[in-house]
DNA sequence: CGACTCGCATACCACGAGTACGTACCCAAA
DNA sequence: TTTGGGTACGTACTCGTGGTATGCGAGTCG
């Protein structure tokens, strides 16, 4: 194989780079895109580095001159996808005042989202295992995670009350949780549509509970503790 | 390495079982005891198949003829830590009636039993990865996942209406997955006691919620959907 | 007590991740 | 323009690892 010249000439690029600077940004482009195929078709285990390179029309050596190994790829990958996700979500909850409004916009684009099998596959499901949970979540920190963390927070706070941080941290990652799990049962079930209505509606609910205890005057502060709220429920349930 | 004679004389097992059964049985439970070790120390792509083989002082040979693969090996390592794990909880749950503590009393037992190692690698980690999304959900399903539908349904069910049993299910999902990153919050915390408390008085504020939409008369039918319910709260406001 | 089979060991193969090293091409400087 | 250097690959190899084929001796049963 020759390689005098790649095969397929860089695309536009940035101008005021040089030849070379587009030939190499052009191939590790490639092989990303192409990594990300089969990673999300065959999963990470059963994706070899000769099939992404036959793929990307490159040999062992190029992929290794831009990436330490396999699992540095896959991080490419996963960082692709997942910030493009991201960014989608924030494009459609942009304008959406109402912090209750704002959620469920929030939630339906998420439930989209989580549905494209490249997000369920390299994100969802081979993520945790090969980057480990550590890097998982110090990954997902930064994008999906974070829109989950900003609802959150906004919704927490909606009655005018300040919520502990670390509060919050902890009610984003169980939402966050409940999300991707929302997310695999949307995209497992033989009807999506119905699916995705159900998991609106529970979710709904769950808001709607919350709402509901802000409208009663429950909130959360550094002395709410599981067992004083039943209490308190116990406490408006004989008055109410 | 002589096989005239087993290094360790099995135990006692099955007393109405010939010698070669409890020989047989012995390596198989090795085999899966030193594999569960391995796993959860290391994780199932960086354990070897000789590591564990030399663990149980045994060779592939046996190996093979206990299990069709690595990962039927691994299988059984996940049906041992999923069964093991969700008995414990089930047990401690016992006695408990009303819906709302037993709730609690079930989410306290699975954060005990999430934060240990081999639960969280193996059925956490590993398990959706090397089982692949289908088989993982297909055998939580008949173990932790039952316990958190079953409290879910009591749950959703405690005020006497009658709920659409896919909507148990969504909501079961929604739940296991907020429970299962929880864990991962708590034991992956600095504190690990603050940190549950965060979960455990987060849960709770959620259980809250869903109690007081049931004071205030909401409940969850078929024709519920997040519309409908934010025009009940809106009207509920209105009121109070 | 003899044949048969089960439980396991041994020896081997195929494949895939990672490495060492060679080389053609691009760019900057002279 | 030429040339030296370094970048961006290609080639050829190693080694660890999952899986397989086959042999063999101890249990088991007639």
């Amino acid at each position: 194989m020759s390689k005098l010249v790649p095969k397929v000439p860089p695309l536009p690029g940035v101008p005021g780079a040089t030849k070379r600077q587009q030939y190499s940004a052009s191939t590790k482009r490639t092989l990303v895109e192409v990594a990300e195929e089969l990673f999300t078709a065959n999963g990470y285990a059963s994706t070899s580095l000769d099939a992404i390179v036959a793929g990307a029309q490159v040999t062992k050596g190029a992929l290794y001159h831009h990436f330490s190994g396999k699992q540095a790829l896959f991080e490419a990958v996963f960082e692709k996808v997942e910030s493009s996700t991201a960014r989608a979500i924030q494009q459609e909850m942009k304008g959406v005042k109402d912090p209750w409004e704002k959620a469920l916009t929030g939630l339906r684009s998420f439930l989209a989202a989580v549905q494209a099998s490249s997000y369920r596959r390299i994100v969802i499901q081979d993520g945790p295992a090969v980057l480990g949970y550590e890097r998982y979540r110090e990954k997902e920190e930064r994008s999906a995670f974070a829109v989950v963390q900003d609802i959150v927070r906004t919704v927490l706070t909606a009655g005018g009350h300040d919520v502990d941080e670390a509060m919050v941290g902890t009610f984003a990652q169980i939402f966050f949780g409940a999300l991707s799990s929302a997310g695999e049962a949307v995209s497992g079930a033989t009807d999506t549509t119905a699916a995705a209505e159900r998991v609106e509606t529970a979710i709904g609910f769950i808001l709607a509970g919350i709402q509901s205890l802000a409208d009663r005057g429950v909130a959360l502060d550094g002395e709410t503790s599981a067992g004083s709220l039943r209490r308190t429920l116990g406490a408006l349930g004989q008055e109410g």
